[in-house]
DNA sequence: TGCGGACTAGCCAAATTTGGCTAATTCGCG
DNA sequence: CGCGAATTAGCCAAATTTGGCTAGTCCGCA
């Protein structure tokens, strides 16, 4: 699951044909780096990418404000689909960084969204209760790897991913 | 911080003088694919640049078992110190994957260990709140990026992880 | 005996990320 | 006016990750 493409994408979707520079500038607005870090190197090699692929298209050159020319792009039908495909991935993910994009980006598919979402939230549920009972039967330990107290950690934290994530639901 | 590589060096402090295949299994024991996911190719990569940079030294050629031959490689003197800094890094570690090699290898420096845990915790909390905080005063949004529920998330992830530490550092 | 599957041991090429960097243009101050 | 700083716009080489793959050896079954 691409993070640094979904975002790509879907700043492409909210604003319309983007230069680079101002695909930074959008997610610097929307605060990503609170929960991911992006490079710049990151967001051109994906946009060179997309564009050999055709998910996004060259739409010319144009002059500056202060600095260099432009280099524009825009989505193509098939980014159109890749797009909604990536946003379902991270909807359905239980890693909170590929969460929080597709949290980001949700009501560019609404019912879907929430469905996969309310999804989501309560296979994380099972999961950390699955976790927590591994933790109940694991030993006790001494040492590497401390596996008991990994299970709790991680039960803990898709318990509190699942709740936050049914309070979100609960409130749109 | 390289996670690859605290793991690596921390399975051959605890067990010695490895090859490749027994690190990854050693790794598997210990069960990290729960936490992330370590790719062969990530392995054998960190062991090489790890070998030219002094941290590990290779330690000869024996026999295989039922394949072929092994290369062994044990820790030097500066690749011991470096492990305990990248194991320093991962305690005091957001990320939780990162803390999550650090509780594993926690044992490896007990006393130190559990103040920088008791520390992170505490950073953690203390971020779950400024989170919290600014939440509450973020404005009902519409449309990407739907900060307040990021934020929300967030803070009740980190809050979850703060608790998580705490319990386990109190058992201990 | 021979062959397929399992286990042992490691490698590889492509993709992606990282942590800066370069370059163009304008602005503001001495 | 000139120069350094700031802003705009993008690039680059190295490091790292990914998702397999190759190859050697043994085991078990027909």
């Amino acid at each position: 699951m691409n993070v640094v493409r979904l975002l790509v994408l879907g700043a492409m979707r909210e604003k319309g044909a983007l230069h680079g520079y101002a695909i930074r500038q959008v997610l610097e607005d929307w605060q990503v780096q609170m929960w991911t870090r992006l490079h710049s190197g990151s967001v051109y090699h994906s946009l060179q990418q997309m564009a050999k692929e055709g998910l996004i298209s060259s739409q010319g050159h144009e002059p500056g404000h202060r600095g260099p020319g432009k280099a524009l792009f825009s989505l193509t039908p098939s980014g159109e689909e890749e797009f909604l495909n990536l946003l379902r991935g991270a909807l359905s993910s239980f890693d909170l960084v590929e969460l929080s994009a597709g949290l980001a980006l949700l009501d560019c598919l609404p019912e879907e969204g929430s469905a996969l979402l309310a999804d989501t939230a309560s296979r994380l549920a099972e999961n950390a209760d699955r976790l927590m009972k591994l933790a109940a039967m694991a030993p006790p330990e001494t040492g590497a790897p401390r596996t008991r107290d990994l299970l709790v950690l991680w039960s803990e934290n898709l318990r509190a991913t699942a709740g936050s994530l049914q309070k979100i639901l609960a409130k749109h």
